[in-house]
DNA sequence: CCACGGATGCGCT
DNA sequence: GCGCATCCGTGGA
């Protein structure tokens, strides 16, 4: 039971490797009493150098700073009037993060539809503000810990087993700068995938 | 299915 | 003001 949930060591490598792994990992919230899970279909990683896309370039400050902190920590930030969830990797003084971009819905799809105000699956959790809405993840969530079972995990799924073949790098959505790096990796076909079809 | 434009709040110039 | 790791509704193929 425990023994899933994915620990610091697990956060300890390059963004680029964590980004790959988390594919296929479940991560869950318990906020407000409400427990909702999902399936990692998605996911961005920002590099600790040579990525002029990432938070982390300037150095820190107050909306960065988590980004800075030890692996296995959430960072989340407001855009655009919304929310992104990344989980803190590599090393402890230096940033980099993933992008959780999209999920599967897994447990608590009720709860998920009153709080993103609609009925339809696919768009409950496929980007990363609407996950972040449906999962409840706000700035009382950035620089929490995501190795324990408090308030947000993540934790392997015995039942995915990773076929190379399902696995896709692409160039990463949204950023203007570094636009050519495949960063972004997903579950091939998955339904859930945001984003336009032919990126993959 | 895709492209487009407007809305949204915050931090910086 | 403006940019932004976004979302949503609309309109056309």
């Amino acid at each position: 039971m425990s023994s899933n949930l994915l620990n610091p060591s697990f956060y300890k490598r390059t963004a680029k490797e964590v980004a790959r792994s988390l594919i296929g990992t479940i991560l869950v919230s318990r906020i407000a009493g409400l427990r909702v899970s999902g399936m990692v279909v998605e996911t961005e990683a920002y590099l600790a150098t040579r990525d002029a896309a990432s938070h982390g370039t300037q150095g820190p400050n107050r909306k960065n700073r988590s980004m800075f902190g030890p692996a296995g920590r959430a960072y989340v930030y407001p855009i655009h009037a919304r929310y992104c969830f990344n989980a803190v990797t590599g090393i402890e003084g230096i940033a980099s993060a993933v992008l959780i971009r999209a999920v599967e819905p897994i447990d608590g799809i009720k709860v998920m539809q009153q709080r993103r105000q609609r009925e339809s699956l696919k768009l409950l959790t496929s980007g990363p503000a609407r996950l972040c809405e449906a999962f409840a993840l706000n700035r009382q969530q950035d620089g929490i810990s995501l190795t324990t079972r408090r308030t947000t995990w993540l934790e392997q799924n015995p039942a995915f087993t990773a076929d190379p073949k399902s696995l896709r790098a692409t160039r990463r959505i949204g950023v203007t700068s570094a636009k050519n790096l495949k960063l972004r990796f997903v579950l091939r076909g998955n339904l859930f995938v945001s984003g336009p079809r032919y990126l993959g």
